[in-house]
DNA sequence: CTGAAAGCGCTAACAC
DNA sequence: GTGTTAGCGCTTTCAG
């Protein structure tokens, strides 16, 4: 490995020369720097940023913490925080926590050892008081899609509204049976359920719960709490499921039940994943800003770690909006 | 920051004591160690990775480069890279390229200065002659799926192979009139093309050209090229798509023109993504192990990493199989 | 402008 | 067993 010290050899000048040639070249010397600069070329020196880091107390990398990454809205978020940090020199490096408390402890502690400046996070469930444990050392920290600890900086959607637009669409199309399918019993599907009640509500609909199934995980949930619904009989025109994995799994079991979408039963899906738009036919849903949200944590992050000192917490919150595709039907 | 140094001084210790009550426990008094023990949970001391780093001269930590974190292949690779890695102590940096071979030297070139101890990489389109310096100069790099350059480890597929064994299945299925769409003019795509080829020859069927269209990248490659297919009029009974993206954009647009999968025309993909089983029909598909070629390419990299030399390139060949499920149809 | 020297936190000879 | 010491490669005072 070529160092300073072998520059500064083969130039005749000392470390510090060639060091300040690297970092700030107008303060040396014409004829030394332009001697200096053809060594580093000649001998291909390359800077070590482990000793850098180690000298500067800073290592411009941030730890991208994600439940997993073959669930498709972690690698979207992710291109996010990816592109921010580039733009501005920091590395992110990304680990996965398989959304368990236990795990994201371990791995969060490792890259402390690493010392990476600062973490993003989409926090696992009931990993709250980790969280805060972090943000006492003074670690800078943003939480994003999810928001375990309200005093940490976060980055996220407001799921109530997010929810309650959806049904109010729905409403809108003229649908008044209206089956909720809503995922395991997180964070953002609660807020997501809860608009879709207070929809109902405020539409002076009934609330009728055979229609409502929770627990409807990922596309194999959808598709047999879908089966359930259909196999109790109770009547209804459209489904609100509170993500497009498990709206993907709903419309297998209609199709697979001999019923058509949207003619018999409409779909409304959550999130705007890509595969969504890969369907016929065209999966109807609430597009979820991941990309932005990601970028945008990232950007908050990375200016808690530039100001180098606490910054009072912010919430930022996206706006959601309605993607119309082709499964969801007029009924008026 | 807590230091080594803290936890001597508080101990009445010396600093090298409590470094080797650390690593090698048994070598230190049992008084001594208890209490540096003690001590080093009291003031929740942590080590330095950094410093550590500089002073052993490795990192415990590889880089894995792709082409992209969204399409959906690509995180499957990596949760195979991170699995082995995590048992072996190591961290893995995630960094993409977006196919480009510019920026994955631009990449390789930052990783290599923050000491990454080797790399996984799934090489850009023409980026040989980059990957061949870093061989020179004894980095540790193993290629996984795409195979760029044959003096460098590598874990790949037999696509030719694949093709072949494709093509074959529907031959045997009874289709005589099969449709290829190929993806972009990429190294994988090459060997799954050639192997189609092969197989109608050795069944002597007809190789007919305006039924082979390539450039049927992803989702929207493979449904263009699909209508301009139908919209042509030769007669075929199977398509083999050698993306499962492509096969889905295929689908997509033999759905649209009301004609049925499979019924009316079979479809055949490649890779195995998991979307491929969320679909109704479900997609035959060869099935890609790029899970395990991701944990085989790690433990390779480690290997390497660990034996500290330089080891005889080794290409492992991993197999595709054909995982039936509903887009083929049985003309016998 | 430039060089010498200290030191980031750690490990690993080397003496005792 | 244990402490002292010499660096890993770099940046950054501090003198000159």
């Amino acid at each position: 490995m070529v160092t300073l010290r072998d520059v500064a050899n083969k130039c005749g000048v000392s470390i510090s020369t060639v060091s300040r040639t690297l970092s700030n070249p107008k303060s040396v010397r014409e004829d030394k720097r332009i001697k200096v600069l053809q060594t580093v070329n000649e001998l291909n020196y390359q800077t070590n940023d482990i000793a850098k880091s180690l000298r500067k107390g800073k290592t411009n990398t941030i730890a991208l913490i994600i439940p997993n990454i073959i669930l498709p809205v972690f690698p979207v978020v992710t291109t996010g925080v990816q592109a921010f940090a580039k733009e501005h020199g920091f590395t992110v490096i990304l680990s996965n926590t398989d959304d368990d408390a236990e795990q994201q402890k371990e791995i969060i502690e490792k890259l402390r050892k690493r010392m990476v400046d600062g973490f993003i996070i989409i926090p696992a469930e009931n990993s709250g008081t980790h969280l805060k444990q972090l943000k006492k050392q003074n670690v800078p920290i943003v939480q994003v899609l999810r928001r375990m600890d309200p005093s940490i900086d976060a980055v996220i959607v407001d799921n109530f509204k997010g929810g309650y637009n959806a049904t109010q669409y729905l409403i809108d199309k003229g649908h008044k049976e209206i089956a909720l399918l809503n995922g395991a019993k997180m964070y953002f599907y609660k807020g997501r359920f809860e608009g879709y009640l207070q929809a109902l509500k405020d539409n002076n609909l009934l609330i009728n719960n055979p229609l409502i199934k929770h627990d409807a995980n990922g596309v194999d949930g959808g598709y047999h709490k879908m089966q359930q619904l259909l196999r109790e009989g109770y009547h209804f025109t459209a489904v609100f499921a509170t993500s497009d994995l498990c709206a993907i799994g709903a419309i297998k079991a209609i199709t697979q039940a001999g019923l058509r979408v949207p003619e018999d039963i409409s779909i409304l899906g959550f999130d705007n994943l890509d595969i969504g738009s890969m369907f016929i036919p065209g999966l109807t849903t609430i597009a979820h800003p991941a990309l932005e949200m990601g970028y945008s944590a990232s950007q908050r992050l990375i200016k808690i770690i530039q100001e180098g000192r606490i910054l009072e917490p912010e919430t930022i919150v996206m706006k959601t909006k309605i993607l119309e595709r082709e499964t969801v039907a007029n009924k008026i």
